[in-house]
DNA sequence: TAGTGGTCTAGACCACCCT
DNA sequence: GGGTGGTCTAGACCACTAA
């Protein structure tokens, strides 16, 4: 439990409890590379490598011949995100766990190939349902290898957020995603969940995060009773 | 109009081609970084960015101690991509474009913010409508920076598929996408496009999708009917 | 144990941005 | 012109993997 971090990986996390707290405000600048290699004694391919990462985690952008700038984060990634997904309706969504998080197999019926890596490790799965307005509106699944976040399963959700969590436990961000999108007659078990006629049209989409834990991914599928999205009309514009 | 590539990018070009052309098939293993040194005259810090490249665009994925492996590429990205768009259904997609690519404003009721460097580009814009069987199943609106992809507008499609043509004339790689959405009443124009009523509820999708350019992305919004969704039904599973 | 990738140092030259 | 980021060299040590 006493693995040494890399040089960059201490930078790294300083710099995003930084901007976190807001004392790099949207907009501002971050120290430049020579900055920081000075500050931490590192050489500029150290300092590099750090900033380089918090461009590929969405913090920053950055543009040759000025200083790195931070950047607004877009909460709502994909479908996932409880904030996103709460705004759009009012902040009427009530976020019920069917499966606390626990072991599980992987699905091997997912559209997405689990790594090699994740292979060998366990799995942690966990189901919830969103509702808005007492209208159920999607099972979220999720799937995600056990090596990458220990004593999950002892560790209560910050603020509700599986993502947060991941964030301030375990130094985990999103840094992409890939999904699949098609509608399937809903079985049995998701008709009675959503509260829907059995052979109902549900949508399904099936979402892979990247993060920055290369080799390691967050799978999600969501299960979605279609008929309630027109309720939160114009979601933007 | 010849600005010397960097030494990274040749080789990542090679890398890609070979592995597109299946020279190196799925689940084979890429040079060595040393391997790549030797053969390209260059250092490991390149021969590594390259492979870091290629990893982050999706092609290889890479472990310590081992050589690099090219992983399966998924083909479908989001919603917009039409080879994964036209498995799903069948083969019966027709692509009609409704207007061709040419200069236009920047979308700014669009939920992300467009970068400064996409700022002071200007933009190009086209619209296409995506057919199954003869039902008007979505209206495809696409914008991007025009500095990036120089003589656009004089270049015709590679196969049909706008991402084929960034890959093939650009060596532009779509990395990750960010995306929100949500339903909205159908307005009049988007009705008629559709050979909806008037009033109905579609579908909206807008997606950031992010490139191996920084800072640039491409900015696509989907008007889907969701009623013809389920025609397709089991997309996959 | 040999080879691999992960991290890091200490330099260098260049193109770009701002003033 | 002075600072910034983009690229690159030529090394080094370590941790991990596979035989």
């Amino acid at each position: 439990m006493k693995t040494k971090q890399p040089k960059y990986r201490q930078i790294l996390n300083d710099l995003r409890v930084s901007i976190q707290k807001g004392e790099y405000p949207v907009g501002s600048e971050l120290p430049s590379e020579n900055e920081l290699c000075r500050h931490y004694s590192v050489t500029r391919t150290t300092a590099r490598k750090t900033l380089e990462e918090l461009r590929a985690e969405g913090f920053i952008e950055r543009y040759h011949g000025r200083k790195s700038v931070v950047r607004e984060r877009r909460d709502s990634l994909g479908l996932l995100n409880v904030k996103g997904f709460s705004e759009a309706v009012g902040q009427n969504v009530k976020t019920t766990v069917l499966k606390k998080p626990a072991y599980a197999e992987w699905n091997h019926s997912f559209p997405f190939q689990v790594t090699e890596q994740e292979q060998k490790s366990s799995c942690i799965y966990f189901e919830r349902l969103r509702s808005v307005r007492n209208h159920k509106v999607m099972i979220e699944r999720n799937w995600f290898a056990s090596s990458i976040v220990p004593d999950f399963l002892e560790r209560p959700f910050v603020e509700n957020s599986f993502f947060k969590t991941l964030s301030y436990h375990y130094q985990i961000e999103i840094i992409g995603s890939e999904q699949e999108i098609g509608a399937v007659n809903a079985d049995q078990s998701v008709c009675t969940l959503l509260k829907i006629e059995e052979g109902s049209p549900v949508l399904l989409i099936s979402i892979r995060f990247s993060t920055n834990q290369p080799g390691f991914f967050i799978y999600s599928e969501l299960i979605c009773n279609t008929k309630y999205f027109p309720i939160g009309n114009s979601y933007f514009i």
